[in-house]
DNA sequence: AGTATGATTGCCT
DNA sequence: GGCAATCATACTG
């Protein structure tokens, strides 16, 4: 398995699917052990405890009480290692995603951690869930198109804030925020 | 047991 | 642009 930033990079422009909803990869986020931003910072905890895991498996968590976020496992068996899937560029299933965002603009369903979360019906249940598995689907991982990457800091962050760990395909109208440069 | 804090979003002015 | 919503987790005493 490769550094965080390094999967960061290659999951743009791959695939994505939850129990067959869902679309184009087109905006992550990169958090590794050794930074003070990512949730596995302080070390292994109950909520953390599937980073540390086996790579290539989810870890769900929720945000501000109210939003679930989903990201995947990378590197080796205790690292404590992840991506944040931030957006995706919709393809699969976009009538669900629609009925469960409760709007038919398809820029709103999955352009933002908390609204992909909500689109592809992302909850504690799929916490710890094997990429392998019955529920989750990567369609080419490793050989997607060859996609312009853009890379600037993450959002919503308070530590390490200028660390350049957010990717994004270029020019897609379904990323949460432009790229700035 | 009590409190502080978010890897966010949407509605308000 | 500002801020409330809302709660699991982690940390303090």
């Amino acid at each position: 398995m490769q550094p965080a930033p390094v999967v960061a990079h290659q999951l743009i422009g791959v695939v994505l699917l939850i129990n067959g909803v869902g679309g184009r990869i087109v905006e992550t986020e990169a958090y590794d052990h050794d930074d003070p931003a990512s949730h596995t910072y302080p070390g292994p905890t109950p909520r953390n405890a599937v980073m540390f895991g086996p790579p290539a498996h989810v870890y769900v968590y929720r945000s501000y009480g109210i939003h679930w976020c989903l990201n995947l496992v990378c590197r080796e068996v205790g690292h404590g290692a992840g991506v944040l899937i931030r957006a995706l560029e919709p393809t699969k299933g976009i009538a669900a995603m629609q009925h469960r965002r409760g709007t038919t603009d398809l820029r709103l369903l999955c352009s933002g951690p908390g609204r992909l979360g909500q689109a592809l019906a992302v909850d504690a249940g799929l916490n710890g869930a094997a990429l392998t598995g019955p529920e989750v689907a990567l369609e080419g991982f490793g050989d997607a198109e060859p996609y312009v990457v853009l890379t600037g800091p993450r959002i919503g962050i308070t530590k390490a804030v200028d660390v350049p760990w957010r990717f994004g395909a270029a020019g897609s109208r379904f990323l949460s925020r432009p790229f700035a440069g």
